[in-house]
DNA sequence: ACCTCGATAGATCGATCGGTCTATGTCGTC
DNA sequence: GACGACATAGACCGATCGATCTATCGAGGT
């Protein structure tokens, strides 16, 4: 536990808002969870909770398009798609259901939180490029490019939410399916 | 106003919880909203506030579940989806993106309202059904039409996800153009 | 006229909320 | 050793949470 009281309240809010939502994550909650004092949150963040949130929706973010730019630098885009799903299933099934996606509960924080909505649609836009950039490499022009890039990024965080809800991995094997289908289609060229 | 408490309450629930999400709607907000007392949410509804969230969430799920059979209804099912983005997409614009879907809301709501959770999910199953059967008119087998159902529930939660975080109906434009071509392509048998 | 039951209004409860405060402790740096 | 910056512990604030309570009102049935 070397890390600093701003970096544990990172770790302890992107961990309980992936799982119970930001309204529901309490103060008290974050504090028992990392280990801080109370006063750390006003030091290293400015507008106490709202601003901890936006700043943990902003590291979940990054943190989520680094470990998609690993995936993509080291296969093809089909193949990187499939890695992804496959890391939710098992992180789903390992925790019962419990955590989702901490982007998507920001995005749904609701209207006394507009900051971390705005970093949770920074997020989505960085997905978004990082995905439209390996498909225009596959060979897609770059309207199609960004179009598939977002509806991939809709389709898995709806996955990730319905597989939730039903405690099911069966949402993530259908978006498997169809997005390896789909994705699949439009990167190989058919063979006319 | 002839509508009884109950049904004010149900209505209010749906309204303020598709907006604030199920821990951020307090009882005050629905009193306020449905013009009711406080006595009635536990005259009835078992369970206080846990107990309308849950009857709240069934009642979203099943009149969306008749919208979408209105819609595949009167329509072929990619004129019927198209039917649907177009809907939620002025819904958003109309309520500058406050309002999302309250079966995503209850389906985050967090552990300490299974019974919502539970409800979302059946919401989601009807709605995955009720597609699952058109597809199948059309064409699929039974498994390829229910993956191909659960994947297009996903993948419009998950861009109404996307189109609120990012104020834009880009998402959902993105989802009509995907899905129409994804469920196009499995409906009409290509012409070999 | 009487009674009952649901609806309403509002006081009240303990618990918890986010935020601010003081006091103490613990470093590294002069 | 002295200092300043940060971390910690915890009291404290007003506000709000969901839930329970009493009291009053009104429509319908007998």
């Amino acid at each position: 536990m070397t890390a600093g009281p701003r970096d544990r309240l990172i770790d302890s809010a992107i961990a309980l808002i992936r799982e119970r939502g930001v309204h529901a994550t309490g103060l008290a909650d974050l504090l028992e969870h990392s280990g801080t004092a109370r006063a750390s949150v006003y030091q290293h963040f400015a507008g106490g909770k709202s601003g901890l949130v936006e700043e943990a929706t902003r590291v979940a973010g990054l943190r989520m398009d680094e470990f998609l730019a690993t995936l993509l630098g080291s296969r093809d885009p089909v193949g990187a798609l499939r890695s992804l799903v496959r890391w939710w299933r098992t992180t789903l099934r390992e925790t019962d259901f419990a955590v989702g996606c901490p982007v998507v509960a920001a995005a749904l924080a609701g209207a006394d939180t507009p900051s971390a909505r705005e970093a949770a649609a920074q997020a989505f836009a960085t997905w978004e490029r990082r995905l439209a950039r390996a498909f225009a490499a596959g060979g897609l022009d770059g309207e199609s490019a960004r179009s598939l890039a977002g509806f991939v990024v809709s389709a898995l965080e709806g996955a990730i939410v319905q597989a939730r809800a039903t405690r099911s991995v069966r949402p993530l094997d259908d978006a498997e399916r169809q997005l390896t289908w789909l994705v699949g289609g439009y990167l190989t060229p058919p063979a006319t």
